[in-house]
DNA sequence: CGGGACTTTGAAACCCTTCAATGCCAGTGG
DNA sequence: CCACTGGCATTGAAGGGTTTCAAAGTCCCG
């Protein structure tokens, strides 16, 4: 739904659209700052709010009979989130980073609003949408062969949604583990594609939250990076 | 968002409910029959409207540039599609079996009815979330780690979403393609997978679309089917 | 009765997971 | 101030699962 488009700025954040919905829910809207790690809204515990992301990041992930978590989205500044089809939810949402502000609409007084409010309800209809194009995003990601191809449309992915970068640099806003939930793949995976992708010169990193997009067209042009000829 | 809950039966189908939706959105539906592989919306295409598959399946799908398909999106009688954040599609539906019929609402006429008519708003929004709902489930069998294991609960999810199913029969309206590209991995895999739940005791095929599902417990407890002891 | 698409099976190469160990860093309490 | 702890990150080695290439079998339809 979201043209990935390789050198587009999607710059417009999800702030910066649905402003009317933005200022007819915030009359509803309830802020609370988070902790790192913080619940924001847990599996099986009645759904009755919307979120919108304000500020920080948050993972919303399913956790698996086997202890394994899936994280399902990655949620950033302007995100909206907290969707469900049943009474409760069935995925758990957390806080990733200190800084993170988040805000609720409970759900029925939003939905009140909308129904007198028809251009709340199409921007509502469009921020449905947006989680829509995210979740295929990830699915796009995750159908991917290799994990060099994951990491590195991860981090493409990363940089594009991230409106603090400046240039080619991204600051990751997660752990290697966070990453590997998101991707599906085992910690050391991702620690070794990273590795992998700055011994080609693709990437450089400082630290291990800070990477630089050294060649993009690589990043993005490879559909098999590592691919190496079968004879 | 959907509980997908074991023995539950989730018979209900989209059709039975959104039953104002769809009697509001009757008035300016197109219902079209396709043939097998016709194509519904294309990836660049204009995205003016929105569809209901009232019969047969479809396969949502989006064409990476090394020519692998990868399926988003497997569209059963009842389910909703053609979602677009852009002006135009970044996906490509195809009717899968011969007797497909699709239902098409412009999407001007859909969005100005929905702004008279609170009722269908919120349907438009729930069956927004169904969709999320649906990317999900498919998100959390890719996400698993052996192939044994995404078969096994591609099957499970068939069988919870098709609603002709009798007792344990799925009637599978995919070929092993298709499966192949839904969950990420080869055409091969896929069949000695499914071989291979058959040798264990798990699944009967009659035919190469008629699943008997036999252990169904086994099919869903198990979250690394296959998993061998390590000491 | 042939095509042609779909399905299955085999073998080799490759990639990822798992187990294990080390390194790094910040926060904490002695 | 410094050892200590726990979380996070990296690296190595072994084993196993998947992909790829190849070939044969099946089934349906013209």
């Amino acid at each position: 739904m979201r043209s990935n488009g390789s050198m587009c700025a999607p710059l417009e954040t999800s702030s910066s659209r649905h402003s009317h919905a933005l200022k007819s829910l915030a009359a509803i809207a309830v802020s609370t700052p988070c902790r790192r790690g913080q619940e924001i809204c847990g599996q099986g515990r009645p759904a009755e709010a919307w979120y919108r992301l304000v500020s920080g990041a948050a993972r919303r992930f399913v956790l698996r009979s086997d202890g394994r978590r899936q994280i399902v989205d990655l949620l950033l500044p302007g995100d909206f989130f907290g969707f469900a089809l049943d009474a409760e939810f069935d995925y758990t949402v957390e806080a990733i980073v200190a800084d993170t502000v988040v805000a609720a609409y409970q759900r029925k007084r939003a939905e009140d609003l909308a129904d007198h409010d028809p251009q709340l309800a199409r921007e509502l209809r469009e921020i449905a949408f947006e989680a829509l194009a995210r979740m295929q995003s990830q699915l796009l990601i995750i159908g991917r062969i290799t994990a060099l191809e994951k990491v590195g449309s991860f981090i493409l992915e990363m940089s594009n949604r991230l409106s603090d970068r400046e240039g080619d640099r991204v600051l990751l806003p997660v752990s290697r583990y966070d990453i590997a939930d998101y991707l599906a793949v085992s910690v050391e995976t991702v620690s070794r594609a990273l590795t992998d992708l700055k011994h080609r010169g693709l990437i450089r990193l400082s630290g291990t939250r800070n990477v630089k997009i050294v060649n993009r067209g690589a990043l993005e042009e490879s559909d098999r990076i590592g691919q190496v000829a079968h004879f």
